[in-house]
DNA sequence: CGCCTACCTGAATTCTCGTTCAGATAGTCG
DNA sequence: CGACTATCTGAACGAGAATTCAGGTAGGCG
């Protein structure tokens, strides 16, 4: 951190004309306290969740869906074993994103708003350029 | 994909009643539709870019930044090498979630609509459980 | 020009994460 | 109960990613 402290008293010096101790540990300060504000780790997870093939393909076909959708359903879509698909939905439901029925033997999936919002999001960001 | 298919026959029966292999292709054909329409390569690379730790952070402190903000001022934020804070920045601009911006020696970066974005969504969703 | 700066790039290494395998767990039906 | 179902779980292996290392580029300044 010496170093960088280095190139961030630079920096001040250039945009203030002038730098002392104080003006990089103020700059520091406000730094680390945005850091620690924003930094959120549910909020990342679900973005590493979404991140993976499998579990991108099923959240995007759940929310495409008109309602749930059975494992046996989804199966067919993604290219891997069944024990990938359980594990790929169970990473989903504990990130927030899905939800889980049990009906039987049968399980069924659904996505939740937030699901929902961040694929509307990112839509809007990928047409907007 | 046999035994699959089988699984969905069986749920099939179980919805309609009774099923024949016009019942199960046609709900395979829908699903394979809603999975092609929904799957965007580009859309799922912005998620797997803001999953790592190190893109994750330094995309957060640049959204909660009122404006631009230079690599010496967001190297001390992020416990890595100066290497892989650029690495992590040029990610970030591939994926067109940050924007660069030259000026002499200096090399300052924002966050793109896109970003906030998606910040906004899931922040929404973290709160709403 | 020569030296210093801030930052970038490519290759090598380390390590995480996704998949599969093998077996387990519930639920259904006779 | 016993056989069969759909799905899940945990361990282990392998591929790919994240970081670092070493060196490179472009700009500023004397």
């Amino acid at each position: 951190m010496a170093q960088s402290a280095d190139r961030l008293r630079r920096l001040l010096t250039d945009e203030l004309g002038e730098c002392c101790d104080g003006d990089v540990e103020r700059r520091l300060d406000e730094l680390h306290g945005l850091a620690d504000d924003a930094f959120d780790d549910d909020t990342q997870s679900v973005f590493a969740v979404l991140g993976n093939d499998t579990r991108y393909r099923l959240a995007r076909v759940l929310a495409a869906s008109d309602g749930e959708r059975c494992v046996c359903e989804l199966e067919p879509l993604v290219d891997v074993s069944d024990s990938a698909v359980s594990h790929a939905l169970s990473d989903l439901v504990d990130a927030g994103l899905v939800t889980r029925r049990k009906d039987g033997n049968w399980r069924y999936y659904d996505t939740t708003a937030l699901a929902d919002d961040l694929f509307a999001a990112a839509d809007r960001g990928e047409t907007d350029e």
